[in-house]
DNA sequence: CTATAGTTTGAAAGCGCTTTCAAAACTGGG
DNA sequence: CCCAGTTTTGAAAGCGCTTTCAAACTATAG
């Protein structure tokens, strides 16, 4: 846009008329400096005079001047971009997280460059070196099976914002969720319901969240005299229809249940829709509650009660994060408590 | 990956140990050459002896040599990455053709970048100069409010691949999924199952798929001899609550209808809790079909009937169109055409 | 065996910016 | 008014790669 005006405003130096874009040179010879002086306007890496700044903010103004990233990448070693690595650029719920994380980069003028990792260490060490060798300026690592040591190894050379754990190392920070004070909650407002049979779809038990979250369940339970039945639980992974074969496992196994808690709402629309099929009504017949609090989970039907998880918020900070890191101060962001929202599929044991 | 084994591999020359990654012109010396040399081998710029090929080979083996893109995209002007332009990062439909995009991209050491342009000309318009002074290869342009013009204008400097549109320039290839047909089918399912008064929700309408898709339920009903009713008509935003609020206005209408067809599956979605919510049971009282077939409308409650959009291999034609682009052949991608996806959300209307 | 055309190769000049390094322009203090 | 001490500035050397250009070969014909 800039760069297309000038061409209306200025003809006095050669704008992109010329050939090709205004370059920092083209702006150093319209105001009558160096090139060096230019970039040091640019970048503030020195004190200019007060003449000289401005006919450069001028000169930059009027040939719309705009420096070329891959140029700067090359020299200075500064891209202006974080690499971020997700497990699919489409989960519907790291999909905020990453429109949080560009929102916040984006007016300070760094980009995001998300690679796919796909639940798979050896996946994500690649990605690694790609966002390397494409000089990042960070990494923003969402989850994912890199193990400690890795993004620790990592962070030597680069600064790491990691969210889904809690780790600490030089040039790294992590950013974690409370999914343990999350379950509980969840567990815990079923309970309050009257509930007493409560069965759990875990998440992929070499999850870290996952076992956070059984444990939470668990803790609920104790804390509220109930037995932890083993039997309640199914191992599940995350996805819808691991959701809908746990449910369907449950029912097989004939055990007496009241309520259902999914340590995820893609599980737990899978659930509904397996007690769909069995005819049993959500909330009537059987309470279910999830966990996330996705988009879509407000319209499902019923309307899921779910724990909030502030995926948009968590992309935020981790950007935020991530810019602390790069201007040496030390991060210090704070991630929002686990919030229930009750909505419409869990109800009151009657009787 | 790569980069690390070396350092256990070889030490003759200096790897990653001496001071930062490997670069081409260490390369050259351990193999006995010239820089250049070993770049024409990178690139297959000339043809070069098969006994300097094989030591220059081996050497960026032992090295673990990977060639730095930010130099690359200096010096040739070709950085390996392709600017997409998308509305949302975490758009539900655009997700999957994202994934598709990275995934055909990825083989051929293509990365995307992606920037989120919201549904807004302008932000759109800022996206290109971005991409462009990021040195982008080309552009994908996922739908989207830009005008033919400046598509046209941008694809005379970068290759361009849009979706959503019919479009003929050079450099420039469209890539459109036929709507309308899509719409037809739609309409037509439900007047198969004997429906005639069939509510439609449309999407927004100065986006161009939507009039396409209020066109097929025209024709659709046209065909069937069934009088078009602009009072069944109601605009949406291809969102979940403007379904919602669609169908309150539809009750409140007191029009009689037996059957909705909602332009989008998110606004489906959207109507289906309007209709819960006034206790009226899909399919029993009403018949619900949407468009697009998003993963989630799989588990809705009850299944959704849908017009199933291919947006994973919309991405990937996409890329391997520009693709083709690049390597200057005329991109021959056919887009699949629609199918009508009839699950639980829809049936027979009684009597 | 030389002249000529055709190949393969290397030297060197960038790409647009950052960043040393040293020179130039200012300070004052004596 | 000169010199040391402090800024402010510019020249020039890269960053790692591509690409022209011309030199050094090789093959072919005369």
């Amino acid at each position: 846009m800039k760069a297309k005006s000038s061409s209306r405003v200025g003809m006095r130096a050669s704008t992109a008329r010329n050939g090709g874009p205004v370059t920092l040179e083209m702006v150093a010879e319209a105001a009558g400096v160096s090139p060096s002086t230019v970039s040091r306007i640019l970048n503030g890496t020195a004190v200019v005079s007060d003449l000289k700044r401005q006919a450069v903010d001028e000169s930059i103004a009027k040939l719309g001047f705009v420096p070329n990233p891959v140029a700067r990448g090359l020299a200075g070693g500064r891209t202006l971009s974080i690499g971020v690595i997700t497990q699919a650029i489409d989960s519907p719920f790291y999909g905020a997280a990453l429109r949080g994380i560009e929102d916040e980069l984006d007016p300070f003028g760094y980009r995001p460059l998300f690679v796919s990792g796909g639940w798979n260490a050896a996946a994500e060490a690649r990605c690694i070196e790609v966002l390397r060798s494409r000089r990042v300026d960070g990494i923003i690592v969402l989850t994912g099976r890199l193990t400690d040591q890795a993004l620790k190894l990592c962070a030597k050379s680069l600064p790491v914002v990691v969210t889904g754990r809690s780790l600490k190392a030089p040039g790294l920070f992590a950013l974690n969720f409370d999914n343990f004070e999350g379950a509980r909650l969840a567990t815990h407002h079923l309970i309050e319901l009257g509930h007493q049979r409560i069965a759990f779809i875990s998440g992929d038990r070499d999850h870290p969240d996952a076992t956070e979250r059984l444990r939470g369940y668990r803790a609920a339970l104790e804390a509220a005299g109930l037995a932890y039945d083993a039997q309640l639980v199914f191992p599940g992974e995350y996805h819808e229809v691991s959701g809908l074969l746990a449910v369907d496992r449950l029912l097989e196994s004939r055990q007496r249940f009241t309520a259902i808690f999914a340590a995820n709402d893609q599980m737990a629309s899978g659930a509904a829709l397996g007690l769909y099929r069995r005819s049993l009504r959500v909330p009537d017949d059987v309470s279910l509650v999830g966990f996330d609090d996705l988009p879509a989970s407000l319209y499902a039907i019923p309307p899921l009660t779910t724990v909030h998880q502030p995926a948009y918020e968590l992309g935020r900070l981790a950007a935020s994060a991530m810019l602390q890191l790069l201007s040496n101060t030390k991060p210090t962001v704070e991630v929002p408590a686990p919030r229930l929202i009750a909505r419409e599929s869990s109800r009151r044991l009657p009787g």
